[in-house]
RNA sequence: GGCGCCGUACCCAAGUGGUAAGGGAGAGGUCUGCAAAACCUUUAUGCGGCGGUCCAAUUCCGCCCGGCGCCUCCA
């Protein structure tokens, strides 16, 4: 396998990527916050993590992946006088908070597993590890970072050094462009909140006892605690989308080395933006497109996978309905490609695909290890199943093996005869042989009638040389 | 104000200091009773504009125009 190269947020370039204690790789990716269903934008970043995760483990390594599920303490902004999220999602409902947050955790997996997104090896709630994150705070706090203030515990960005890091930020700058609007006990505006005591509104559903008093924790702590508890005190990758630069992550990175005194992460990865037409898709605003919203439309959500394999994990990637159908109508085609070449090879995939199969599967490589390039790994597979010079059941061996990256399950894809209710199939086929009759005779009015017939119920017959087919619209 | 990104054919979207992947859509052709499918051919002397560096720039630098994201919960 090449070298894989990947962009580091944390630098800025393309470095090498060498694991901490190889095989193995420690990744953590930052999951879900379970108050609502997940949207088309966290998906993608999701997508990608997925590509990232597949593409380590076809390089060789073994994977542990492990992804938090936020179900405690994403409290709204700075000054924003509105409610906990998981607090209004139930009252909204007439609910309690964990059945939400258990309602859309199904929810969400159930959307990757639609997308063919791997399940990540470990999953693990919040409000599981209170005592972790506990146990977190008090080492940061005997380390001489924090102050308490009004009640709650924050953390003082002023005694981390390198804080702002990763976000290219400088905090002398920071000071002179605050916002007016911060609350009022931070002694400097990017401080945060390690363990919330006294909340901004009423009816925290959940509190637990801590050192510092009754309270919950704070957004970023999580994180911190869980990955360390599953991947140690310091580990290979973590990825998320490129709106935690700036406050989640750097937070993370601060609150982390505060505790243990040494680097956290080695690798941070980035997904950018899937965004609307007119903009970005708003979680907190309501108007979102789900997974569920472009299945109703007719799309599979294999084709989302698509449609966002087509853009790099690194470029804003504008969702439209006509890319959508434009990713649709690439999929089933190339989905076709591999139906013939199947019939071609007759049942036969080779065991290792050689020769000029075997080029096109290392340049496809070549191209996930320059940073995960999936349009251009994409572009490779495409050449692949359309050269004449590859025996199908070699190309079907590479096509396969690059869709243990892709993930777009050519290998389950089927004819619709195959898939089919038998009964409508065999009432299909009937109509079918009636047809080829009607050819025989030159009755051709009739043969036309059937196709006519057929078509308005959703099946389109196709004459090859081989005999009549037929498949849904 | 600070940080960052983008502007490539009708559409989506890669990419490179030496002359533009791939897909969708369209057009022409082969095949066919007609279709469909498939296959073949075809669609940017051009990569927002203006300068600069260079033997050579779409690719580097500067400026300008246009669009977007983050800095506040958000992938």
């Amino acid at each position: 396998m090449p070298v894989l190269k990947l962009f580091n947020t944390m630098g800025r370039s393309l470095q090498e990527f060498v694991a901490q204690n190889p095989p193995s790789v420690g990744f953590y990716g930052c999951g879900p916050t379970v108050y609502n269903y997940a949207h088309i934008g966290n998906l993608r970043t999701y997508v990608f993590e997925d590509i990232l995760v597949r593409t380590l483990r076809r390089f060789g390594f073994k994977v542990t992946h492990v992804m938090n599920i936020t179900d405690v303490g994403h409290l709204s902004g700075d000054d924003d006088m509105g409610e906990d999220k998981m607090v209004r999602s139930a009252e909204e409902r007439g609910q309690t908070v964990l059945q939400i947050a258990q309602f859309y955790t199904d929810a969400f997996f159930a959307d990757t597993d639609r997308l063919n997104i791997v399940r990540p090896t470990i999953v693990c709630k919040a409000t599981d590890h209170i005592q972790d994150m506990i146990d977190l705070i008090k080492r940061i706090e005997a380390n001489g970072f924090t102050y308490m203030a009004g009640g709650n515990l924050y953390f003082d960005v002023s005694k981390f050094p390198h804080y702002g890091e990763l976000a290219n930020l400088k905090l002398e700058e920071l000071r002179a462009g605050a916002r007016t609007k911060v609350d009022e006990n931070k002694r400097n505006p990017h401080d945060f909140v390690l363990w919330f005591t006294k909340s901004k509104f009423e009816n925290q559903a959940l509190v637990w006892d801590s050192p510092w008093g009754r309270g919950y924790p704070g957004w970023h702590i999580e994180c911190s605690a869980m990955s360390m508890k599953y991947l140690g005190e310091n580990f290979d990758i973590h990825a998320g989308g490129i709106d935690h630069i700036s406050v989640h992550h750097t937070n993370e990175i601060a609150q982390s080395e505060a505790a243990t005194g040494k680097p956290w992460v080695r690798y941070w990865l980035h997904a950018e933006f899937l965004v609307m037409d007119n903009g970005k898709m708003s979680k907190s605003k309501g108007d979102f497109l789900t997974l569920q919203s472009l299945t109703d439309r007719g799309f599979d959500p294999i084709d989302f996978r698509y449609f966002c394999l087509g853009g790099h994990y690194r470029s804003q990637l504008t969702f439209s309905w006509e890319g959508m159908e434009q990713a649709k109508a690439s999929r089933k085609s190339l989905v076709e490609r591999i139906l013939d070449l199947r019939e071609k090879a007759q049942g036969k995939v080779a065991d290792v695909p050689g020769g000029r199969a075997k080029e096109r599967l290392d340049r496809f490589d070549g191209y996930l290890a320059d940073d995960l390039s999936a349009p251009r790994a994409l572009a490779e597979l495409w050449q692949l199943v359309k050269d004449p010079e590859i025996p199908p059941a070699e190309a079907l061996a590479a096509a396969f093996d690059m869709d243990s990256v892709l993930g777009l399950k050519l290998s389950e894809a089927r004819r619709e005869e195959q898939t089919f209710d038998p009964v409508f199939a065999g009432e299909i086929e009937k109509l079918v042989q009636e047809r080829i009759l009607a050819k025989k005779s030159k009755d051709w009015a009739k043969a036309d009638a059937i196709r006519t017939g057929l078509k308005a119920r959703g099946i389109t017959l196709e004459d090859t040389p081989a005999g009549t087919i037929w498949k849904k619209l």
